[in-house]
This record gives C-alpha cells, structure tokens and sequence, in this order.
DNA sequence: CTTGACCTTGACCCTGAGGGCAGGGTTTAG
DNA sequence: CTAAACCCTGCCCTCAGGGTCAAGGTCAAG
C-alpha cells in the first residue's frame, strides 16, 4: 500500500507519516518511482505511535514501544520499557497537574487582589 | 540604561528583552550608535512581562496588562481588560488540568492491562 | 496518444519564547 | 594601544506536524 492508504487506515495525515518516518519509526520500502510501500505491520505502528502521542509522549519516547512490536509482540506496551515509559509519563502528568493547580492559586489571589483594588478605588 | 542594565534589573536575559520588543512589548529609543536605550518604566514593564509569562500567558496575552500600565496605572493588572485575562487563563488551566487528569486515569489504565497481561503470562 | 484528475516526491516557511552562535562594530578599563 | 566586555543584526534550533509549492508519476476516459 502507498503513503495516502496508509495515513487512512491509520487515521492520520500523509504528512504525520512522513514526520514519523523522520523520526525514524517507519522505514518503508520504495517503488522504482520513488514512492513509499507499507504493509499491514506498517498500520499497526502508525496507530500505535497516534496513540502515544496522543497521551501526551513525544516521538522519541515511543520507540521502546515500537521495538515491542518489531520484536514480535502482539502489543506494544508489554515490554519493560514500555511499563517504564508509561510510568515516566504518569509521573510528568502528576508534576504537571501540580504545577498547574499551584498556577491556578497564584492566578485566583492575583484576581481577587486585583478587583479588591478596584472596589476600593471605586 | 542600556539593554544589559535592563535585563539585570527586571532579571531577564538580553534575548529576552529583544524578544518582548520584536512582540511589541518595548519601544526603546536608540543612541546615535544604535544601541538601545531604556528607563525605569521599562524596568517595571519587563518584570510584568516576566510575571505574566510565568503565569502561561503568551506574549500577545500580556498586551492589555502592558497598556494599562502605559495608561499611567500604578498596576497592571487592575483595568478590566487585565482582569479578564485573568480569567481566560483561569479558565484555560482548569481545561487543562482536566484534561490532564483524565490523560492520567487513560495511562494508569493502560499501565494496569499491561500489567496483568504479563503477569498471565509468566 | 493525449488530456485531466489525482497521487507522490522533496523542499520551503510557520508555530512560541527565546537559546546559541557567528561576525562585526563600540565602549571602557588598564 | 589593546584587550575585555558590551552591543548590533541575522541565522539556525526546538516539537509535531500544517500549508503550500513545483515537478513529476499514475491511471482512467476519450
């Protein structure tokens, strides 16, 4: 199958194919023409790598995933180091979510001080 | 006082300061040599610049903060233009501190089933 | 065989808030 | 006078692609 069959049946753009492929997640093969030739395997990866991203991983941090599943297993998180890289991530969500609750406070005492001082103006 | 003066005092970087300039931000005159020349207005701009970059808004976010000040406020934050950034951001962080928990509920999931799924099959 | 619709390629610029570096002019201290 | 320290502009980099482009390939109908 070709980039645009791909990018379908993985759900996503032809141009997020060849990004992953920078990254160095796919290799496909190529025509005499010079296009890009991807099989089934190819569509699992690409859902795979859509999946993660959407978690919030960057690129680099699927590739123990997709080592997973190049080594022949049926999912890609089963491997040790993809256990590891979801915990990683949990605990970037879990920093993240405390930096923001932390904003979130400095952002309503600035608020409130702000209109205090506008009522008292007033 | 010239741009390294500034920067020390609002405690920023060079980068910085050209950088909140090239957003419109900072409207230095300049020497005969063409060096850029600031005072301590400006000092007080860069550190609520800062401030409000620390808070996640975006440089375009700190516009209003930055004309009420140039209005002749004493703060930045008390025109109701500022206050309703105040509140757009409020609202983002609470968008995304859901998000992020929901992300998080997704991942200890997806951590559990691969979890299990080893386990069953040692 | 040709036309036209559609596909593919690589290459370029764009995002936000600067960091880093290059190359060159200026100022200031010794 | 010279060297250090400072200033300038301009370019490339981040991350996950989006948008657009020109050039060329493919495949059908006519």
């Amino acid at each position: 199958m070709r980039i645009s069959d791909l990018a379908a049946e993985a759900g996503v753009t032809v141009k997020a194919v060849r990004y992953y492929e920078s990254q160095g997640l796919l290799k496909p093969r190529r025509e005499a023409n010079g296009y890009r030739t991807y099989d089934a395997h190819d569509v699992v990866v690409v859902r795979e790598v859509k999946a993660l991203l959407s978690l919030g991983l960057t690129a680099e941090q699927t590739y123990p995933f997709i080592e997973c599943l190049r080594a022949g297993n049926g999912r890609a998180d089963v491997c040790p180091a993809s256990l590891e890289a979801y915990r990683t991530r949990i605990a970037e969500v879990d920093r993240r979510i405390a930096e923001l609750t932390d904003l979130r406070a400095r952002l309503t005492d600035l608020l409130t001080d702000a209109e205090n001082w506008r009522t008292r103006q007033l």
